[in-house]
DNA sequence: GTCTATAAGGAGATAGAC
DNA sequence: GTCTATCTCCTTATAGAC
């Protein structure tokens, strides 16, 4: 970690990397504070409660899902090619997380839907994935007797479970076949 | 919980209801001693670690899963009704389980491959259900250019990821919605 | 704003009585 | 086999010096 980041820089950092490879019940303040080389004292100045940091964490995952994807896809138009782009760009992010899976889903799995501003902001994210898709798939020729939102759900929900299926088998596998093979399902 | 039930039977029955429900990392070795009204020394009398109590747990899971399936599936023949019947399977899984998820699903999110005993039954449990579909799609006529093994794939996935939105959403609705469509993709 | 010291309680696990 | 008492370490969070 780069000696120039200021101490909320390297909080923000720190939590990011261990909530997310480690899990959030499975990661400590003390190591936290350990690994941003901080003082228990400055972590509580930024953040008021452990809570408070999975917040910030979320939101920040929630930025950069999305502006990182509009860079990802900014120089292709056809929808098909953005449709296999879409998929290329959450491959890329698993091979680059060592396939840890979707940050949300692992918070919901850790957590459930009780604490209702995590809850919250899980299912806001996955309904931005899905209105992405839906979006990119009306401007589709489709041969499918399915209305395109239907399609859009459909091809949503197989991404997710090829990310699942990433972070069990630590490879980017049955996302490679689901590329291979879903322009012949819609 | 029944006062019939032999302190080894309370303490494999509290230990699965928490650790799908609460999560692993978040239930301690104290609630399930006093939630299954035994004693720390009995505990560890029947299983030498908490890591212990989590294979224990998912060994039990795995059979619970295919023996009920079994069950579930043992009147219906006709193999686009088996289909349906797999989904209407797992429906009924997350309305009974309070749209909580995948046991294993959840696991894995929660402390990753780094357990080697735990990633394989996993790995394995998840590799048994497309096993399971891959059998149950090779006696299908299938309009499809994909492969048996493909659509088996493909359909898992798809399974996967609405299991995925149940927990994350508290309902079934995408389950649902797959049950109305998946004959239309095969 | 950043730091050290510490509170108050919970974690997993063991020893040894009965 | 089941129990109580206890060990050691770690948890989140606060107080107050600089």
């Amino acid at each position: 970690m780069s000696e120039k980041m200021s101490v909320k820089e390297r909080i923000v950092e720190t939590t990011a990397r261990l909530f997310y490879h480690q899990g959030f019940n499975n990661t400590g303040i003390n190591q936290i504070i350990a690994e941003a080389n901080i003082a228990i004292g400055s972590l509580y100045n930024h953040f008021k409660s452990k809570e408070d940091l999975l917040l910030n964490y979320l939101e920040q995952e929630e930025i950069t899902f999305f502006s990182n994807l509009d860079l990802f896809m900014k120089d292709e138009q056809k929808p098909e090619k953005k449709l296999l782009k879409f998929i290329d760009y959450r491959i890329q992010l698993q091979k680059q997380a060592g396939y840890s899976g979707c940050h949300f889903i692992k918070i919901n799995a850790e957590i459930g839907r009780e604490n209702e501003k995590v809850a919250t902001r899980v299912i806001n994210h996955k309904q931005k994935q899905r209105d992405y898709l839906k979006n990119l798939i009306q401007s589709f020729d489709s041969n499918s007797n399915l209305s395109k939102e239907n399609l859009a759900n459909i091809i949503f929900l197989m991404i997710e479970g090829a990310v699942a299926s990433s972070s069990i088998k630590g490879n980017t596998q049955d996302l490679e076949v689901l590329r291979k093979t879903i322009l012949e399902l819609i």
